[in-house]
DNA sequence: ATTACATTTGTAATGATTACAATTTTATTT
DNA sequence: AAATAAAATTGTAATCATTACAAATGTAAT
């Protein structure tokens, strides 16, 4: 499935910036910033605005075809994966790593049947392979 | 245990500031910002400087005697309580509420034997009992 | 065509966090 | 106890990601 059926099937209506940056998440499953997006699809598409991206991406998570992260303190990522999976950060390097072998959790929490869940996020902090001593 | 003893058995030295910080977290598992803990203790310590709490809090996250939650787009939050629950954040509302049924995680992800795990934060989304429809 | 509506753009405002130098407090040495 | 050194606190200014907003552009509808 490519990016036009992805937002044609989500009734995001598919402007050429909106292709482009969903064509760079489904290239791109690197967590991207909003800079790293923009500088990326900046050349290509010289009048794009950064207030673009921060426009796309929300209404893309709005709508569930982008994962927002809030693992990284310092800026937003975004994820173009939405299946159930877990994400690793580095202390030191900051890289973020993909965790899929992980049991999906019960979608009602045992404890709490008052709570509607919608999404869960699991992060892991700690060091990679290169950074443990 | 109280203030004093927690900060001394993690080697931070117990300042009037840091005590006063370590006794709100332990009567207040609200999962306070910043500016709330400021806001609390700054009438009865007049001098206080809301760069000390950063300081302090920063501090505390490396001692470990209290947990930075990333679970709010907005505001850092802190835990005061470091065992192992999950969180749940009303999207309406913006509730924080603790889950403590969940079973402890493997400590050694499956799979991914190469990374060093610190630390596990789980983070639910959803609709409180109160804003759901 | 013309009008209405949606999207994009650019700039300015916001606001949490950090940097940093000065001050104050606490510990150490003579 | 005074003097010195080290640590902690304070206040202000800088940073910088994100948001607000109004103007401009693009697209659809009458």
């Amino acid at each position: 499935m490519d990016a036009l059926d992805i937002l044609v099937k989500h009734d995001i209506k598919p402007s050429l910036q909106r292709l482009a940056v969903m064509e760079y998440m489904l290239t791109h499953f690197t967590h991207p910033t909003v800079d790293e997006i923009y500088s990326s699809l900046s050349p290509s598409i010289p009048t794009l605005s950064k207030t673009t991206i921060y426009n796309t991406l929300s209404l893309f998570e709005e709508q569930g075809v982008v994962l927002y992260l809030g693992i990284d303190k310092k800026n937003a990522r975004f994820d173009g994966n939405t299946s159930h999976h877990a994400h690793f950060r580095c202390k030191n390097c900051g890289a973020i790593v993909d965790i899929f072998n992980q049991k999906q959790e019960e979608i009602v929490l045992e404890g709490h049947p008052e709570l509607v869940i919608d999404d869960v996020q699991t992060y892991y902090t700690g060091y990679c392979k290169n950074c443990k001593k």
